[in-house]
DNA sequence: CTGTAAAAATGAATGGCCTCAACTTTTTTT
DNA sequence: AAAAAAAGTTGAGGCCATTCATTTTTACAG
């Protein structure tokens, strides 16, 4: 059992999460003030700071948990692809999209979006890019299967589609969270779109796998 | 001749423009006070909040500027582009990014990108979403030509594939900023790299053109 | 238990963007 | 050309994230 110190710590840190996130969702990041935090979660300002430098740490932090999650899950479809490479390449996009509200509002990614560009070479920024890193790595790890397996033409530069396909789907997200009218749905078409257009291109035809298969 | 009232507001606004253009670039748009640009420009405080409601409206100004400037160049390089696909593609997307370091630097284009995604609604945002806007069409422009003139497949998505184009293009961009170190090149090779993936895809070869030629 | 050091909490003070009520200059009207 | 109206200028003050010197709490040796 922990000391009466860390104990103490773990429970501060929580409560002050939690707080953060609450208002957060509640009145938009901007609007909630600092003290309000302190005061819900009951520390002083003083207090909040030694635990997080700054108010945009508070959000990496939920930022942070949301991403692991849909990393998690996305491992999941990386392992066992649906059939086709357009249905793969969609359901691989659309596990992060579907997840994408849990934690955080529109106004807040656009917030972390924000800061992770504006403030290079911060805590931050290095954290969520390297968040970034490894959804992109996921789709590229997801266009090599599909490659091995014989679905994406063989002759086809796995990874460069793999990073275009996240940089269009890093894109249209940054686009869906801008628009406080634009559904998940809405996003999903124009990506799916997109992927169509891509895969119309590199697809391996039923056909073709048949023949292979009867070899 | 304009009477005095509106030479007056046109030297202040000249004047204005002209000290935070020099303060961001000498000392970073975070690190220029407000006050020490309006002293350069010779008004007050309150004056220069007349002109432009907010600091980050100083930046729009010329961040205006500059992509006016390279859309123009753009439409030269759709009214004749050369060759190849790729080499069309790739001519365009140079013209973006080697006029991107004239008026504006880096940490002024990290600023101009987070503001643009922070506060959606407002006029800084939608101007910048309507220039990249403008950005991507123009990209579409050249698919759809570079398609009407045989050199992609017919049966392409031309106007999916410029936007996923510009997606790219704009992402790694962003990418680009984030680092001090990462040149020019470097930007140039990468984006080119992901140009030629997709290139591969639906070029027209050669040997198709010079049939559909002889006949 | 007591004394002492280390760790943590505190909240008043600071700095910088932006506002606004009072003042000045230019234009229009009589 | 005087008066009234319109347009523009001004800078002290408000707001809020962040800092830091001081106080309080915890850990632990003697």
């Amino acid at each position: 059992m922990a000391g009466l110190r860390e104990r103490q710590k773990a429970k501060r840190n929580r409560a002050i999460l939690e707080a953060a996130s609450t208002l957060f969702k509640q009145n938009g990041y901007e609007a909630a003030r600092i003290e309000a935090i302190a005061e819900s979660a009951e520390v002083s300002v003083g207090t909040l700071y030694n635990y997080y430098a700054h108010k945009a740490d508070l959000l990496l932090a939920i930022v942070s948990m949301e991403v692991e999650e849909v990393l998690h899950q996305g491992e999941s479809v990386v392992a066992a692809p649906p059939g086709t490479a357009q249905d793969a390449i969609c359901a691989l996009i659309a596990t992060y999209y579907d997840h994408s509200l849990v934690y955080l509002t529109k106004e807040m990614w656009r917030t972390a979006m924000a800061f992770s560009i504006q403030s290079a070479d911060t805590k931050f920024s290095r954290r969520y890019h390297a968040l970034d890193a490894a959804l992109s790595e996921q789709v590229v790890a997801l266009m090599e299967r599909l490659q091995g397996e014989g679905l994406i033409d063989a002759a086809a530069d796995a990874r460069a589609l793999g990073e275009v396909i996240f940089l269009a789907l890093n894109g249209l997200f940054t686009i869906y969270t801008l628009s406080e009218d634009m559904s998940l749905d809405a996003l999903k078409a124009a990506m799916f779109h997109k992927v169509a257009a891509l895969t119309d291109l590199v697809a391996v035809p039923e056909e073709e796998l048949r023949e292979q298969a009867a070899r």
